[in-house]
DNA sequence: CTAACTTCCTTCGATATCGAAGCCAATGGG
DNA sequence: CCCATTGGCTTCGATATCGAAGGAAGTTAG
């Protein structure tokens, strides 16, 4: 079902080839899916050499993801199709801050009728997908004392919308949610892959063996490592000198700021830097100096295949080279050897589709449940 | 199989209960396993309150593994049953600069005859696992550019050993052999964990979802991190400040010896400060502090269940009683809120039991064939 | 245009796994 | 001491997967 949803399999052979069963198997299973409705057959594809594949895609009918990417005042909504593929796409001003129960509400009424106004009433809503700024324990779908969630501390998420929908629920870290994304649409053959989320805020997901890796709950985070500085600045977490504290966007506004040059956003950052203005460039250096130097440590204990840079600054030039420069120069050459060092290939909504792949991995209870009719 | 090798499952009832299969499906294989003599049936184990089960174990003619972990100086010699057991061990003095021909073919030897002293010489070999202290390219089984092994790069020990010997070869890096074998051994129900061996050189292991993550080959190197220091010291990478240069036991004889302590090898350090010679002491608090600056980093954005110090420094208290004040100061509550940080429980034998742990996993092959007949 | 591939897909008998039922051999309470 | 209960193991019919064989529908070479 993956590999057709994904849009990896197309007929019935390539199935067979990609998943490793027989033919023979794999075309009662589509038998199957066909008559439950999830499957739809359309005319033939290409040959390669020989008798044309009868072409297979998900029907229309069998259902979508809502799902939602939020952040500390905007929420990026869509509804998908079962690949995770975006429907429709909208986007929603809401502070994060007015605590769970306002903000949940709010996203899942407008979810609904972001599929309402697209003509998807009718088909069945299959899974929620929820990216939020802040670590989530991955057994029970809380939040676990986020930073800059205030009134979010161990709220459960997951349990209050599926209560209030009546449909299986992902919950997941913005980060890891965008790792997801970007590994599989842009790099699905790599199993080993680092992807950091450069935006006010700097966070990182990793795809080890080609999944999703959680710890226990909180692996990924790089925000809060000690780096070297001359000067001191403390973290919201209590300790001095943390990566976040020093080369996020938040504290790259600040610095600019104290320099007379306002910003609002990571993203106006970008902009100064590519209108050449000397000091954000310089900001932007210096961040992506401590970035690299913190990264080094992680390339060579992990030895990932790719390390993918994301997020709002990402746009920022100077800044992806100078942590591009200080991985090449100080890792191990058998760590960079095959190390692919790039930016985001599926932008900003590469959550979106990290979500609706998790939430077609949580999808076996219900496609079982259809198949027994 | 490897259940029962391991010692998880002692009937067929708890195969089945763990392996998840029917308990009739276990009964068959069980059957066969037998009849091929890789089983045996002995006795009667307690009852759970019930029928008693029939004790199941490995048949001692079923196989032995032949394992040897080399260091710089020194080998470690094994003959283990198919568990990953050792049933012979012992220690042999051989000088790895002397090159892998050599080496390796004294190696086998003396394995070979360890065998025949202890009347396995009619029991076929099943695996010959080999512990090196450097990189190894797990697709080739070469060892890769490694910094104190002369003459030893690109060496195809893998198939050398294999030709010479016709048996399936594995060929690990040693502080991998000796991740695993603590897995197995003290933290089998743990998923994620990493092992620090702190010898004259400083290596890292690293359990991902209960196996051993190798990245491209070098995954786990954490002796080439550029820490904060007040002198700087020329590592043999070629870059200033490694940690290796730093706080390995080699750099640690160093320093003691520039104070007019004369040391060889790192047992002797460990000597010193169980004596309590105060040079010493102060000399492996500095290097916790800085090895654990370090694993902080690592601790936060891998978020291990288990943090394991193992290796011949392990045995100085305050060495690690500094490592484990630092990650508990500076990680994250939620990395270390369920962080156990432990000295190695396998001791000195762990790599063995690694190796022949990662060997039945390599014997797929074998066991179909010998279930064939 | 024909003949000889290739590739796609289905049919059909062999095999493996499963789960329910039942027998076996202990424990433990009355 | 007896008998209900528990857990261990096997038997047996139902189901799922597999692989080989073959038919269907193309492409390619002569």
């Amino acid at each position: 079902m993956r590999l057709v949803a994904t849009g990896r399999a197309e007929s019935r052979a390539e199935l067979a080839r990609l998943s490793g069963l027989a033919a023979s198997s794999v075309s009662l299973r589509v038998e199957q899916l066909i008559e439950a409705g999830l499957f739809a057959e359309e005319g033939a594809g290409a040959s390669r050499g020989g008798r044309r594949p009868r072409r297979l895609r998900l029907a229309r009918e069998a259902g979508v993801f809502l799902v939602a990417d939020l952040g500390a005042h905007h929420a990026r909504l869509a509804v998908a199709d079962l690949a995770g593929a975006p429907l429709a796409l909208a986007d929603f001003a809401c502070d994060i801050a007015a605590g769970p129960d306002k903000t949940l509400t709010a996203v899942i009424d407008r979810l609904h009728a972001l599929a309402a106004d697209h003509g998807l009433r009718e088909v069945p809503v299959r899974g929620i997908g929820l990216g939020l700024p802040g670590p989530v324990d991955p057994a029970t779908g809380q939040v676990v004392s986020p930073s800059r969630m205030p009134g979010w501390n161990d709220f459960p998420v997951r349990d209050f919308v599926a209560g209030h929908t009546g449909v299986p629920v992902l919950v997941e870290n913005d980060a890891n949610l965008m790792a997801v994304g970007e590994h599989r649409h842009s790099w699905p053959s790599l199993d080993n892959v680092m992807v950091i989320k450069l935006g006010s805020g700097i966070g990182c997901g990793v795809i080890v063996d080609g999944r999703l890796h959680r710890g226990r709950g909180a692996a990924g985070d790089i925000s809060h490592v000690r780096i070297l500085s001359e000067a001191t600045v403390d973290c919201s977490c209590g300790h001095p000198d943390c990566l976040e504290a020093h080369a996020s966007g938040a504290a790259l506004a600040a610095s600019l700021a104290a320099h007379g040059i306002a910003v609002d956003g990571p993203s106006q950052i970008v902009d100064l830097v590519t209108d050449g203005v000397p000091q954000a460039t310089a900001a932007v250096r210096g961040a992506g100096r401590l970035i690299g130097d913190v990264l080094t440590a992680l390339v060579n204990f992990f030895n990932p295949d790719a390390l993918v840079i994301g997020g709002s600054m990402s746009g920022a030039e100077p800044l992806v080279a100078t942590i591009r420069g200080v991985i090449y120069e100080r890792c191990l050459p058998l760590a960079t050897r095959n190390l692919e060092i790039a930016t985001s290939r599926a932008g900003r909504d590469a959550s979106i589709l990290g979500a609706g792949h998790l939430l077609l991995g949580v999808s076996d209870e219900w496609i079982g449940r259809v198949l027994e009719r």
